[in-house]
DNA sequence: CGACCTTTTGATTGGCGTCAAAATCTGTGG
DNA sequence: CCACAGATTTTGACGCCAATCAAAAGGTCG
């Protein structure tokens, strides 16, 4: 598996608050458009990072929160003693990355792209004095923590009580799900086939396996014509079988709407 | 592991709405006084339960939420391949129950007690729609999910990239952490010591193991002289030591203020 | 083209599961 | 208050899934 090693860079290009590039996020789906005029408070930037850089590491303040524009990442916790990683979610376009944060603006967990992405980045003291003006937005976080929440319990559950196929099958299941709903790009035009950048190695971090295990397994998957991965693209063959494998079902990336 | 067998009894007495007793509960703590009186339309229900006795079923819709009063709760999830259970979360009294749902209010998880218990039960469309209308409770309900979200995540690091060893020290000084913050009871009045209703085999459900591996682990932590668990009481000798082992830090399970 | 990722294959090891059964604890009813 | 049934803990023998170690092959990008 990944043992700690970091890249540092992160070439950031300001754009400036702009209203109508807010309202495409996920975040303010909910908010009415007079209330979007507080958001120019927030002096919200966008940012470019190239692929496999650090967004923040685990530990450290940090004093924005950011959404996904474009592209994938990761957030992920060290362990120290032996340097393993342990993979808690992959972030696609339109996810929260850094909500989650201790009194100090301390945030539990590092976050770091796969590809090169665009993100979106929120002062955290200014947002927080936004949820008490605006309940929309508090309950439109609440909604995506729950989402969140429902994606960390189904790891749990494939990494604690799954065999390595089962919980293979489930997160090449999940991500594809949520890619199709996410992301409509002209990367996932095909039928049943989406860009997949993640490595062996992320698989195996983000489920407790091994990057030799993983691969054995994916053959195994691929040898039964259940799915075919290869050059960064992964094609679903066999989505039924794939999902009684797995144990997954389209509901469980379906979020809820509070109000 | 616990295989799929569930109880199936609930002595209810209700007890009807009550501000003061409302007012006590965490889950409202930052909501003004003037703000509860909304409160009354929620007809909270007290509801004692016995112990080892469902709560609600994961995929049957539910139409109420809970704050648990008094007593130990899990919640839990099942494989229904093989019947085994991975528990998700240990129930201590203040935490809420049941509040994520999709929109036909089924929740993808069960909920059960451990010891026998006190439930404080809500109706989640009444709760939802106040959530429009006071945006502290929004805050607060966002502030207790952001707590277990980092719960679920150390949960998850600990499954998948910690060796029974370090996990079962883990949820130890976990429980034994959030049950000296959370219960004031007589129950913890010792030093270093806490009432610990749960089996071996919840503790192995937990983390994906059998409680056949939990047993040998946690008498090997008892031969070393770090814990002493037995009757349902759990003491830790050497805390500096096992949090080590465990990488452990109270800091984890420190909440966070929004507003 | 060369350095570094990433994937692949093979051999071997070990942590934890499985199976089986005894010992101990706990709660309940007579 | 004791007796008994079921739950929980404990012990031992054995097996297997996935880790580890090692190294080659294939990809990717500056």
């Amino acid at each position: 598996m990944m043992k700690i090693n970091s890249v540092e860079k992160s070439s950031t290009s300001n754009v400036g608050c702009n209203i109508s590039l807010i309202q495409e996020q996920a975040l303010f789906k909910n908010v009415p458009q007079n209330r979007l005029s507080w958001l120019k408070d927030l002096q919200a930037k966008q940012i470019k990072v190239p692929a496999r850089s650090t967004i923040f590491k685990e530990g450290k303040p940090h004093d924005y929160i950011y959404t996904l524009f474009s592209g994938w990442g990761i957030i992920y916790k060290t362990v120290s003693n032996n340097g393993k990683r342990q993979i808690l979610r992959f972030l696609l376009p339109g996810d929260l990355i850094g909500f989650q944060a201790d009194k100090a603006n301390v945030i539990a967990y590092s976050s770091a792209t796969v590809t090169s992405s665009v993100l979106c980045a929120f002062s955290r003291k200014k947002f927080h004095s936004l949820l008490k003006e605006s309940p929309e937005l508090a309950v439109r976080i609440l909604e995506m923590e729950c989402m969140s929440m429902s994606l960390c319990q189904n790891h749990l559950m494939a990494t604690g009580r799954k065999t390595a196929r089962e919980s293979i099958a489930f997160i090449l299941m999940e991500l594809y799900c949520r890619v199709k709903k996410q992301v409509s790009d002209s990367f996932c035009e095909d039928n049943n086939s989406i860009a997949f950048p993640i490595t062996q190695e992320d698989m195996g971090d983000a489920l407790g396996l091994t990057n030799i295990h993983v691969n054995r397994v994916v053959n195994e998957l691929m040898r039964e014509k259940l799915i075919y991965l290869n050059k960064k693209r992964l094609t679903i063959l066999n989505e039924k079988k794939l999902s009684e494998i797995a144990e997954f079902s389209p509901t469980m990336i379906e979020g809820n709407t509070l109000i």
